[in-house]
DNA sequence: TACTTGTCCTGTCATGTCGTCAGCTTACCG
DNA sequence: CGGTAAGCTGACGACATGACAGGACAAGTA
């Protein structure tokens, strides 16, 4: 359905339409703006997305792809002493340098998705889904060897542990205005990773 | 500046904005519509606001006033024991339920403190760290005490918690493709949010 | 090289929003 | 009831959108 030169018109403008939402606020950014970046005009990008909204679907189905990396991180991984801790650590840090290579676009899923519109929501669920699903699996593991609390759903508590993880990485600009250093973040959210998968301190 | 006719103008368009910002994609509120909405034209609109972004400034900073009933859920509390959960539980409930009311404002916010505008950073900052800072004090408060782990940064910890409480309430709708339940989000939250604070689990 | 073919790009146009100004309407007061 | 100032709007130039028809270009053929 599409040429050799046609693939690559289309994966410029995809491109520039990445480094415009990086640049300049979403409601912003505007057709001409981005095929002027790609060196092209406003009736070649129509050509290929029906608007800047299915433009931005394409590069988040791109980053969800991507994504599926991060499901290792959760899977197959021990919560228990110290090697428990360490997979904390990897899961915070791999999943905070995802979001900052994908801040942009990151950024307007949530949007989409608060918004209620279907197809980001199901998106966002895929991406936070390879993490969520393999971390409530070792909870309801730990859960069944009675090493965590009887009373919590394994669901609910992974999703709100991504959720924390997901909602501090897109905002670790304003996150100094807590008060804390940019350095306590990532050992802190470990530590409540920890806690929550667990139910008990790290031993670090 | 202002008499009492065009308050009243100015505070319908202001109305007006707020369920327009419910009702459609932020990207796509035209100051044509609002003005519509509110029985007036777009001139008006222009007499009172520079531009949607800031009219929508406006409503955050109202929102922002309001959330300092928000710090009374969060000041001068007890973490230990039965009214320790009871905190969190309370907590957790008259967050969600502010976020229920204030949804559309507080998306665009969380946007725009998220794309680096200071001015939505600053709001942000001031809802959030109504409930962040009497938090840390907490968690400080039981550090001293030897109640709670000696190696946290209180701040980084609180604004990381209510981080996780406000990215859920946030994202509500999306929250059960989780596979959880509705009805478990709040009594989990409130477990990882006492989990978070005391580093036990809670007595409930 | 010249020609053909199908893919790809763009000039142009109708439509609609933006943001501004001059001038009209309304409310209030003496 | 007339004057005055506050408040509102029609109208306009500038610009973005989205559609189409036709021009430009690569690749194969003779």
């Amino acid at each position: 359905m599409a040429g050799r030169r046609g693939q690559a018109t289309r994966q410029k403008l995809l491109t520039c339409l990445d480094e415009m939402l990086s640049s300049s606020p979403y409601r912003d950014v505007r057709v001409i703006d981005v095929a002027r970046r790609a060196g092209t005009s406003p009736a070649t990008f129509y050509q290929y997305f029906p608007d800047v909204e299915g433009a931005v679907l394409e590069l988040a189905e791109e980053m969800s792809r991507e994504s599926s990396s991060l499901s290792e991180l959760a899977t197959d991984r021990t919560w228990t002493g110290k090697a428990g801790w360490r997979t904390a650590e990897e899961l915070v840090d791999g999943l905070l340098s995802f979001w900052r290579e994908n801040d942009a676009i990151l950024r307007v899923v949530d949007l989409g998705a608060a918004e209620g519109d279907k197809r980001f929501s199901k998106i966002r669920s895929k991406v936070l889904g390879g993490i969520t699903g393999p971390l409530a699996d070792s909870i309801g593991k730990l859960q069944s060897k009675g090493k965590a609390d009887p009373d919590i759903s394994p669901a609910a508590v992974a999703g709100s542990l991504v959720s924390m993880l997901t909602s501090v990485a897109g905002q670790q600009k304003a996150a100094q205005s807590w008060g804390a250093k940019k350095s306590d973040l990532k050992p802190n959210l470990a530590y409540l990773l920890y806690l929550g998968v667990t139910g008990r301190r790290p031993s670090r």
